[in-house]
DNA sequence: ACTACTTGCAACATCGGTGTTGCATGTCAT
DNA sequence: ATGACATGCAACACCGATGTTGCAAGTAGT
């Protein structure tokens, strides 16, 4: 309705002025910072994180709700830029397989919040990205499948809902800027081999 | 401060009409089918879950932390009793992995809310039972490690957090009233043999 | 039948967060 | 230096949720 809600909706209408940019990028990384620890949080607390008056937030994001879409949005666009560049489509499944985690990684500890909160609708883009995305790991899989890296046995969206599973828990880890590669080898080592000893006499001895 | 109050402290102040008690479970039960899928869900609506008038909530529980510190401290104990059954320090690593991991996952799948909530701290007896069953789990791991069912060189921590991962993730699937025990094979043989072929000559060729 | 308890309903006070506005001050761009 | 714009601050209206109370009607237990 107001002159400000006109000016997030069509973000690019006129040049901002140097600082204002610079403005609205602090309080996006702040409002990423807090979140990420209290989803709750109060427009007055991400403010004064990132460092203005609570005014000066609304001045730049209408409502709460875009201040929270433009993370999302954010967030969403990152995500696939990273499992883009890995070229999951084209490289060796394994190698592929390797490259998207550690991306992917590098971003969710980060946009822990943001990434989350793309995963549910609401936003339409991020959502549509989400999708995209998840076809994209399917399809992956599949080709590990057929290159005899995955069982060929295996339910490939249970697979794959474990395969997010794992990279969640191991960006709570790294969390604290951990090293993206080591938590990857982690993460798809864990996929592809489990905690399991390797079949043998032994298993049978356990029962 | 008000009567309410008292009477939501200490439990068994007096015996309790028998309608009424049946109240109290109902809005439990209610509260969690709610909250289960919009946590931010408000007293108005889990009233009208529970078939009653919000002021009727408000009268059994002083306030809602109260109503969720009730959920809370009921989803703990059921979780404590679906590990302790198992009998996970007695019996045999596997036959207790499965049995554990059917049981939580019974549990799981009703009360998926209260669960999640236990798992924050606040309500310092779920806190609690929370770290036992997580040491229980860590001891069951180390025992089917010497068993040599788990591999001898993983971090058991790791492993404990990917099994809390995949048992929140089946949990997910089985909320409609699945069957726990395919459900727990599934998990089970996830966490021990991953999505990954035995390795072969085959794992090479996809490099 | 009688008492004690519980419930629903309506109304109220309160509180915290959101979004808005006006104004004085300060900073950027030229 | 000057005009345009951004900021902080204080104040305000508004809204939704929470928690409280009184009362009339209904139900459990004896």
């Amino acid at each position: 309705m107001t002159a400000q809600k006109q000016q997030t909706e069509q973000q690019a209408k006129r040049p901002l002025r140097a600082d204002t940019e610079r403005t609205v990028q602090t309080i996006l990384e702040a409002a990423e910072r807090v979140l990420a620890t209290n989803p709750a949080a109060t427009m007055e607390q991400l403010a004064r994180a990132a460092g203005v008056a609570r005014t000066t937030v609304h001045r730049r994001f209408a409502t709460r709700e875009a201040l929270l879409d433009e993370l999302t949005g954010w967030a969403a666009r990152q995500f696939a830029d990273a499992v883009g560049t890995a070229r999951p489509d084209a490289a060796p499944p394994l190698v592929a397989l390797y490259q998207v985690t550690a991306n992917v990684l590098r971003v969710k500890t980060d946009w822990s919040f943001a990434m989350n909160r793309a995963a549910e609708d609401a936003h339409p883009e991020a959502a549509r990205i989400h999708a995209e995305v998840r076809a994209t790991c399917v399809q992956l899989f599949r080709r590990a499948q057929e290159a005899g890296v995955l069982r060929p046995d295996i339910d490939l969206d249970w697979t794959r809902r474990v395969y997010y599973a794992l990279i969640h828990e191991a960006a709570k880890e790294g969390a604290g800027g951990g090293d993206a590669d080591a938590l990857a080898t982690r993460v798809v080592d864990t996929l592809l081999r489990g905690a399991g000893a390797p079949a043998g006499l032994v298993r049978q001895a356990a029962i």
